[in-house]
Parts: C-alpha cells; structure tokens; sequence
DNA sequence: GTCTATACAGTGATAGAC
DNA sequence: GTCTATCACTGTATAGAC
C-alpha cells in the first residue's frame, strides 16, 4: 500500500478487507449486511448492536442516530456506483466525441445492476425503496447528496448524443430512464413472476441486452410536436 | 336508501360518500387518509384509532393487524384502478382490431397517473413503495393477488399491436413500461427538481404526452439479435 | 473519547372483563 | 362486539465507569 493510500484510509475510515477494530467500523459492516437483507425496519438497533458485538448505545454515539447510521451506509454505496458510472463515461468519451449513446446508457446503467446483483450490495437498491416511501425527507435529501451532480452529468451526456432533443424533453427522458433501471433493480420479482422466469432481471448481461436498445430507441424518437 | 342498497352495503362494505357507521369502515376511511398523508410507518395504530373515533384495538380486531388494514386499502384502491384500466382498453379496442399500440398504453397508464395524482388516492402508489422496500413479502403478495390478471391481459394485448415481438422481449418491456409508471407517479421529486420544475410528473397529462410517445418507440424497435 | 448500564416514552398486539 | 389493561419490544437519551 502506498504512503498516499494508507493516509486516504486513516482519514476516510475506509477500512477495505481488514477486520473492523472500532465499534463504528463493526456497526458500519454490520448495518451494511442486515439492511439490505431484512431492510430498514426489518432489522432494530439492538440487533445491529449484537451483530456487531457492540452496546446498543454505540449506534446513537457514533452515528446520531439509526437514520445517521442508514445515511452512511448509504453514502459509501452511492460513492462507489457514482465513481464507476464517471470511469465508464470518460472511457466512451475516449473512445469517440460526441461518444455513442448506447456506450453512454451502458455507462449509466451497468454500475447500477451489478452493484445491485453482486455479493455485498446486493440489496442496496432496494434501501432505496425502504426510503423512497418511508422517511421521504430523509430520502430526499439523500438523494440530492448523491446523484444530483451525477444526474447533471449524465444528461448533459445525452444531450451531446441527440442534440436535437430539447433539453425540457430530455430530462423526460432522463426520468424514464431512471424508472426503468430503479425497477429492474429494486423489484425482480414481478416479471419473473409473469414470465414463468423466462425474464430474469437479477441477470444484469440479459436486462441490459433488452433494456439498452429499448431506451436508446425511446430516447432518439422525435417528441410529440405540441 | 333503497333496500337493494342496504344490502349491497351490508355485505360489501361500500359506504360511498355517506358517515360511516362501524368501527370497520371508520377505520378504513381513516386508515386511506392518513396512510396516504405520512405512508405506512408515519402514522400509529392509536393515531388511526384516534382519527377513525375508535378504541385502537379495534384494528387488530377487524383487521387482524396494521398490515391487515394496510391489504384493505391497498386492495379496494387496486380495484378502482384495474377496473378502469380494462375499460378503457375495452373502448380501444372498440376503435380498431387490433387496438392502436398508443391507445393501449393510455388505457393502461392513465388510470395509474390520475389515480396518483387525484384528491382521493394522491399518494396511493407511495403504498406501494413502502411496501416493496420493507414488508416485500405482504407486498409480494398483494402485488400478485391485484395485478397478475391485469397485467397478463395487457401483455396480450401489446402482443397484439406487436405481431412480429418475440414474447419474451415482450415480457422485458412491459417491466420496464411498468418502472416508469411506477417511477413517475412515485417518486416526482427527483426529476421535478432535476429540471428546475420545467418537468412535473404530477401533471398527468403533460407525464403521459412525454411517456407515450417514448415507449411507443421503444417498444416497437427490433430487439437486439443475439 | 469510548463505552456500559439503565431508564423512558411510544409501538403493535393480545388476553380477558364486560 | 367492544374496550381496558397489559405485554414485549422499539429508538433514543443520559449518567457515570474506564
């Protein structure tokens, strides 16, 4: 590990692979794990606590609160997809300018599914949810912390892909997107329900194979006039 | 009242618009305000209670538990919604065989957006959000129980104004057809300040001029061949 | 600073009186 | 049927040990 590394992780309590020492760090990895197996009140703070083999109190000393807690869960997850979504877009714009939409989408979209399916995030999208229709002022401005910038970004990206799409259309657009990735993440069930499991979303390749052609289509068809 | 009314009433639990009389229906009409206003944990069985004028353990009573009441609302709303839907995709139908692909998705999105976004069910699909984070298996269910039927008849009848779809590619679509209803008639905040409020998903008809054109589109492009 | 022990008000649910 | 009393449990706050 190089000197400027180990400093990044003494001052950012990013303790990678190493066993956790202090109780912030064991309630970080533990709060990681349960909620996104049980969800956010699927799980209460004594649990977490003894999960972690920590004092229930130490959740309230360290993170304020149960929502502080969740909130820098949530924060560290956002931090990694965001920072993958910029690599993938600064190599489709390396690769031509303007850079190809379909090569833009997957930018987007990739880090989102495989975040979604890997191992230690596999149910982070669906945290979301949990927020989404609970704690909505929470979400809120979770939300605006972690992906305003990004979503700036992104569609900004677009636009240089279609640049006769006005713009009011293409944050449409952008929102629809959004939909159809937030859904193919956070709720797999339905359609592999209906498809007899024909259609399983929880395989990223196989969603983005059907999803990056819908979109892209969608997204160069000219708007209704009115 | 008539007495064909008083029956109807008695075995179907269909107040209408008169006070209702029971500790069940108060519970209920109660239970949709405030369910709607603060979501599923913002308000307290002894709050449901106090709105409805009840003894709070009235609602294990009839209902067997919060969640229970929680199924009733959720179910009664489904039924307006669906019942409108197939309506509506009756009279396209009505219009021309096969249906207009445009037509069919109006009949299927509008009643999800005005349902919504009306005074009634303002924030019935934030319901939903609660559920599928938190308690995804009474979700799971409920989703089941009020949306297989309905979403297998539009499935066929996409299918219908799409002869040359493969059935599969079918399936992915309507997913991701449903993500953005889902998206925009649950989460509005994003996009609405995204866009500096230029775009409001609340709008239902300005949601659906953008919407429709869109999947239209995406719909109809050829899957990727592979 | 970090932690333990403990207390508090509020939750959903339930047994049993009337 | 309706309601009271009560239960086990929740998230949070704090006093005081180390």
């Amino acid at each position: 590990m190089s000197v400027r590394e180990a400093i990044a992780r003494r001052t950012r309590a990013e303790p990678a692979h190493v066993q956790p020492e202090g109780a912030h760090d064991k309630l970080l990895q533990a709060a990681e794990r349960l909620f996104a197996a049980h969800g956010y009140n699927g799980v209460s703070v004594r649990e977490l606590a003894a999960a972690a083999g920590v004092n229930s109190a130490l959740v309230a000393y360290h993170f304020g609160s149960k929502e502080g807690l969740l909130s820098e869960v949530y924060r560290r997850h956002c931090e990694k997809l965001n920072g993958e979504r910029q690599r993938l877009l600064a190599e489709a714009r390396a690769k031509s300018r303007p850079p190809r939409l379909e090569a833009v989408l997957e930018a987007f979209i990739r880090p989102a599914l495989e975040v979604a399916g890997g191992d230690e995030g596999e149910s982070f999208t669906r945290l979301r949810a949990v927020l989404s229709g609970e704690n909505s002022d929470l979400l809120d401005k979770l939300v605006a912390e972690n992906f305003d910038r990004s979503s700036a970004l992104f569609i900004d990206a677009l636009c240089e892909c279609l640049p006769h799409l006005p713009r009011e259309q293409a944050y449409w657009r952008f929102h629809f997107l959004l939909g159809t990735i937030y859904y193919t993440a956070a709720g797999p069930h339905r359609i592999r329900a209906l498809s007899n499991g024909r259609c399983d979303p929880s395989d990223s390749e196989a969603a983005m194979r059907a999803l990056i052609p819908f979109l892209a289509a969608g997204l160069k068809t000219p708007p209704a006039k009115d």
